[in-house]
Order: structure tokens, then sequence, then C-alpha cells
DNA sequence: TCCTTATCCATACGTTGTACGATTATGTAC
DNA sequence: GTACATAATCGTACAACGTATGGATAAGGA
């Protein structure tokens, strides 16, 4: 044995070193602090101070580790919930601020975590509930409190991708779209340029915080406005 | 040269092998034949019948040839425009519409479209001009206009990323979410449990088509509630 | 003609995920 | 206690990957 003090075999009870949590809690780390790219099977056991291939008794593969990663994002989710106190539409628009900002705390994971379906764990779908009651408390019938449900959520999804993409773009300065409709010519484009420029008049920064208000609020407007017509 | 009949060196005029277009379409094969897993440098160079290294005089690395890729698709893009022929809304639509069919054409290719923020080119800025158009008629103001189109098109992004997770997940039957809540104890999400319930007594399977149409509804809804207002 | 530049090829390096098998401890059955 | 299946770790090794470096050949302008 020319193992350097190492210890092979099995560790002692209570010596373990690993485990699933342990695992993925460390791999979280790093992709917070480094990105996903600096996740490797090697990296995560070395700073588990373990080899990489004792991670392959609790984890199946790599894959299984990132799937592992989006299920705790999940699992950190907390959605208020206000309960009657407030009118329906505030009420889910807390939900969806909340899942907005769960979302964004791991931004590093949030490609991972948008595009595993099969992170629609129990976890998810629990997540979901508070969505469920505020369209439930306006009076929608099932199939339109389902649908609103995923409306909702699929905005929030394409928001959060958007907003994750453009702050991973941190080797070039995100050229924003604002910026780039005016270099246009206008002839390719021609109401979008007016618009643009008209905003540009006010002197318009994109901010994501508004444009996610906005957005809700026509969701909304739209499902009051299927509320009414029942 | 022990070359086994392979010429070296540049080839005779005419006879180029190669092209950043050859080599983004070769790709773009790949993956939708494939997957985005298949595409590796050294398979596209074999696709091409040339040498790995070839390829990066025509594109400076992997992630290029992904770039690209997304470049490609958006390209592909056609968004028609009925005009003032139809109501704004259905106007709307129609473009929504357009764009989502665009993106369901590569689904292996629907997260790197998604997510590469340095593809917001000319082209995904042009694309945009029948929204904007639509909205215009509408009568919103121009910052108005502006948050509207970006609330659909995160919609479009959150449903087609949605839409493109669970068509890849062939190796294990996506367990979709109704089957799922049902599985659920009823109180860890009461209102979940028991709206989907209801859902389940008139038989639905969940269908992409009239989910997307659903929210297409709900959000021009929305946008007309905000006209209404002014 | 000479020289620069464009296109393609061969070799090679470091890194990655992980298959395989050895090693040691635990827990159960006798 | 002794035997044995199983669990947790380690060491070695391999194929595949992206790509750096440098060489070969031809194109095209000076």
């Amino acid at each position: 044995m020319v193992n350097g003090g190492k210890r092979s075999g099995r560790p002692r009870a209570g010596e373990e070193r690993l485990s699933r949590d342990a695992i993925l809690t460390a791999a979280l780390g790093i992709v917070d602090d480094e990105g996903i790219d600096a996740l490797t099977m090697r990296r995560l056991a070395a700073t588990l101070k373990v080899n990489p291939m004792s991670l392959y008794h609790h984890l199946p593969n790599k894959a299984a580790v990132l799937a592992g990663l989006a299920e705790l994002v999940f699992a950190g989710l907390e959605l208020p919930d206000p309960g009657d106190a407030v009118p329906w539409d505030e009420q889910l628009k807390q939900a969806a601020r909340a899942y907005r900002d769960g979302l964004r705390q791991h931004p590093n994971l949030a490609l991972q975590v948008l595009s595993d379906a099969s992170a629609v764990s129990d976890v998810v779908v629990v997540t979901m509930e508070p969505f469920y009651r505020a369209l439930d408390r306006a009076g929608l019938a099932p199939r339109e409190i389902f649908e609103a449900a995923n409306t909702l959520i699929d905005f929030i999804h394409g928001f959060s991708l958007g907003e994750a993409s453009v702050r991973a773009e941190t080797f070039e300065l995100a050229p924003d779209l604002l910026t780039r409709v005016r270099a246009l010519p206008a002839h390719k484009a021609p109401t979008l340029s007016r618009i643009v420029n008209d905003l540009g008049a006010d002197g318009l920064a994109y901010d994501f915080d508004s444009g996610f208000e906005s957005g809700l609020s026509t969701l909304t407007a739209g499902i009051a406005a299927t509320v009414r017509r029942r």
C-alpha cells in the first residue's frame, strides 16, 4: 500500500464522507461560485476530499448530479401565501414574484433548472399550489385555472431564461435590444425602429424588475377578463 | 507523405470543401438527427469528410458553432403579416404562432437558441417587427408596446422550452403533471389536487396546442385591457 | 517572380466522464 | 465467533473531447 496515508476501503461507521446530499450541496457551491462549467466530477471530488470514483456510489453519473441540483433549487423555493387578506390577483402576483426570486438565487443553474423536465418532482408540483389557490379564488373553472397557471409559469420561465442569459454574458457587454435597434436601417423594421426611438426620447434603460411587473399586470388583466366572461 | 491518397494543403480553386455555411448546415443536420450531444467537432468534420482542425479556419471554436446554429434557426423564421385585414389581436396571434412554429422546427436546439443571448442579432430584431406592428395598431403607447412585446415573447420562450424539454425526454416516458398530482397526498396541495381531479373527470389529456392558444388569448385580453385604460 | 494569405492536414496535449477491479468495513445468519 | 453478502471508498486505465501548434499546398496580388 503506497497510499500516502490515505485509507482505502469502506470507512468506519460515522466516518462516511459522502452522501447524496453532501455531494449535491458541494456541487451547488461550485456552480454558484464558479459557474456550471467548473463543475466536473474531479473538481467535485476534490472539494469533498474524495476520490472521483467514490461519487458514483451515490449518484449514477454526472447527469444525475445536474438533475439533483435542479431538484435542490426547487426544494429551496418558498412561495408565500397571504391568503384572503389580499385580492386574488395580488395573491397571484406575490407567488409569481417569489417564484422568480427563487430561480434567481442560482443564476448559473437557471438553464439547467428550466430545461430539466425530470425535475418535475413532487417538490415542483407542490410549489404550484399558491398559483392554483389564487386562481381558484378568482372564480375560474378547473380547466381555466389549469391553463392560466401554465401560462403564468411559462411566462416566468421565459422571463427568467432571458434574465439569466443576459447576466451570463459577462465576456461581452450584452448588446441590448435598444442600442441594436437604433443601429438598424429603419426600413427593415419601420415600426420597431419608430417605437424604440420614441422610447429613447424618454431616456429609457431597460429594467428587468419593471418588465416583470408589466408582464404580471398584463397576465392578471387577461385572467380577469376570463373571469368576467363567465 | 504517407497520406492514403488524401491531399493536404490548400485545395484548388473551386474545390474548397468548407465554408461557414456548409459547416453550420452539416452541424444542424447532426443535431436534428441525433441530438445536441452528438455534435462534436470530430463528428462534424467526419460528416464533411475533412480533418477536424480544418473547421477552425472558419469558426473560432465550438461555442461559435453553437451560436451559429442559433443564428440559423432565427434566420429560418418567417413571421407572416396579414396586415390590416384582420384585427390587431389576430395579427398578433398569427405572428406568435409562427414564432412558436419556427422554434419547434429544431427541438434539439431549443435550449441553445433560447439561451443564447448573443443570438440577438439583426435577424432576431427584425423578426420582432410584426409584433410591434400589431401592438402599434392596437393603440398602445411606445413603452406599453415595448413591454407587451417582451411579455409575449417571454411567454413563447417559456412555452417552447417546456415543449422541447418534454419531447426530449424520450428515455423515460414523461411523467406528466396530471398523473403526478393524482399520486400526491391531497393535503400537501389541496387546491391543486381538487382542480386536477376535477379536470380528470373530463378525461383531459394535456395538449400543447390548446395550451398555447389559451396563453395567447389571456395575453391579448390583458393587452386589450391596457388599451381600454387609455 | 516573390511573398502573403487562405485552406486543409497530422500530430499531440491536457481534460473529461466513467468502466473495472481491488480494498476494507458493516450487518446479518448461522 | 465465523462466514458471507453488501456498502463505501480508492487506484488505474481508457476512449473521446476540444484545440494548440506547425507543416503542406495553392491562390492571388506586388
